[in-house]
RNA sequence: GGCGGCAUGGCCAAGUGGUAAGGCAGAGGAUUGCAAAUCCUUUACCCCCAGUUCGAAUCUGGGUGCCGCCUCCA
């Protein structure tokens, strides 16, 4: 197998194969922490948790690195709002981070560097810059000099030249005064009043943007990584000048692959905090939306394309998740009652259904596709837990025929960090909710009006309960069980 | 204006040369006192035009529409 991926770099779909044998250095763009992360965010990091779930099931040895950004204005402003500090918003919000990660079954990172920790590499990195000539000061900044660097627009398609003129009319500002190229960009930031600085060979300040990540790669994985990945809106200008900062310095390629997710549209536009149209994760998790429905629905799109957020379509994904739920909770049974050693050989149906997976995921990560294998998978088990339930003698014979076929749907499923979700999952929540013993002594109420075949009195229990949020389902045999929707 | 991407059934979405995966919704059936839930079955010639080819959703050219980036942004 192969797994071939799309270089943003190339333009190109390339067989992967990483710098060391066995071994692959990932480097992703973090957040800012000045804010909770919307579904942007997820859909992102979902998509590059099942690549390296994908490398890792593949018998990689994966080191995965995700910086968080804690110097930025947008913090500072949040935090001159709040009245409290730089260190109180990006702690708050990186404590949420890791719950919402975690929420959506992410792996955490194998490390992930803050800018605020990682000064010495990013100082260090900028003198570099500056003692080869591609970085200038001025007046206590330091700037990128984007004409000193051969290749500057590579991974964005840019040209500097035809660049200059169209710019011109932007050029304003004592910041763009200090550029010698309106493409020019901050390595670092010279303090202003008020605002909290560290000292450097340039006078206090703080460090710009694109640095951080550079230096943090750096430092962390080496000179060339294997792949670099984030949203599509970083192609330019951060991948573009993180690329140029990193290659002006070790005069090495910085990664070998750069992956760039699509974005998540709302109404035909892009989701962001700038158009105020984001919802973030904990809200749709509060919401009552499963976080294995909101993995099914980013994994239900190609990761590079648009993915067009809806009540609808995350509706149509809840649904889909149910019965895939089902049936992965039917096989985590199985898989259970059975020992792996009575294991029999996998069919060679399954071996094909394995191999129709992988090709799937060595396509570009055709996690769509993917998921058809699973949904397929799913089905018969899915039948035979609609058997068993009537009674259906020979449904323990077919149980343990599909116990290799659980087994893989579970395998599988996992790849794409799909896991069964436990019905009590709800919350029970409102405090008028009627209580569990409240609900099992109406259902049994309906039960002798069944018996007496009196059916409007057991429509009109029914109802009331439905009314209060509850659902019966009758099953075979006289047993009805019941769920908060 | 520059760079990049997308257009497949009612909706979402795979498929990049041989007569269209999967999910949702819909329809029919099983089951049910009736429902709900569940299971089974079932529904498309791929934006338009012109080419290449024995053959194209899939390649080429043109057109139309939509989106992203060019300022902070996953």
């Amino acid at each position: 197998m192969t797994l071939r991926l799309t270089n943003s770099l190339t333009r190109r779909s390339e067989a992967f194969e990483p710098l060391q044998a066995g071994q692959v250095s990932m480097y992703c763009c973090g957040v800012t922490v000045y804010d909770l992360c919307h579904l942007g965010h997820a859909r992102s990091y979902i998509a590059w948790d099942v690549l390296r779930r994908y490398l890792l099931w593949s018998g990689y040895q994966v080191t995965f690195v995700q910086n968080y950004t804690d110097i930025d204005d947008k913090i500072l402003k949040r935090a001159a709002e709040e009245g409290s500090s730089m260190e109180v918003v990006s702690e708050r919000n990186i404590d949420a981070f890791v719950a919402d990660m975690a929420a959506l079954n992410i792996l955490p990172a194998d490390r992930m560097p803050r800018a605020t920790q990682s000064l010495d590499a990013i100082r260090d990195l900028i003198g570099e810059l500056q003692a080869k000539g591609a970085a200038y000061g001025a007046d206590g900044d330091v700037y990128f000099a984007v004409m000193k660097h051969a290749g500057y627009g590579k991974l964005s398609g840019r040209d500097l030249s035809e660049q200059q003129q169209n710019a011109d009319g932007r050029v304003s500002g004592s910041e763009e005064a200090r550029k010698h190229h309106p493409f020019d960009f901050a390595l670092w930031k010279g303090s202003k009043p008020g605002e909290p600085s560290f000292p450097s060979p340039w006078g206090p300040g703080r460090p710009g943007w694109h640095i951080e990540c550079s230096a943090m790669v750096r430092q962390e994985l080496g000179d060339t990584i294997d792949i670099h990945l984030g949203g599509a809106d970083l192609i330019f200008p951060h991948h573009e000048n993180e690329i140029a900062q990193s290659e002006a310095a070790t005069g090495k390629p910085l990664a070998r692959w750069w992956l760039h997710n699509g974005m998540v549209n709302v109404g035909g536009e892009k989701m962001s905090k700038s158009l105020g149209n984001f919802t973030t994760i904990r809200a749709l998790l509060a919401s009552g939306v499963s976080a294995m429905t909101l993995r099914l629905f980013v994994l239900q799109a190609h990761y590079r394309k648009p993915l067009d957020f809806s009540a609808e379509a995350l509706a149509a994904a809840a649904t889909g998740w149910k019965g895939l739920n089902a049936a992965l909770q039917l096989a985590a049974q199985l898989a259970a009652e059975q020992g792996a050693s009575s294991l029999p050989e996998p069919a060679s149906e399954l071996a094909d259904s394995r191999r129709r997976f992988v090709a799937a995921m060595d396509d570009d990560l055709n996690t769509a596709a993917a998921l058809a294998v699973l949904f397929e998978l799913a089905r018969p088990l899915r039948a035979l837990a609609n058997r068993s339930e009537r009674g259906d003698v020979a449904a323990a014979g077919a149980a343990l025929a599909l116990q290799a076929e659980a087994r893989l749907l579970l395998d599988l499923a996992g790849v794409l960090g799909l896991r069964p979700e436990g019905a009590s999952g709800q919350e029970g929540g409102a405090g008028d909710a009627a209580s569990d013993q409240d609900i099992t002594e109406a259902i049994a109420a309906r039960q002798a009006a069944k018996a007496a075949k009196n059916y409007a009195e057991a429509d009109r229990i029914r109802a009331n309960l439905q009314d209060k949020g509850i659902e019966l389902i009758d099953k075979p045999g006289g047993l009805t069980e019941w769920l908060r929707s």
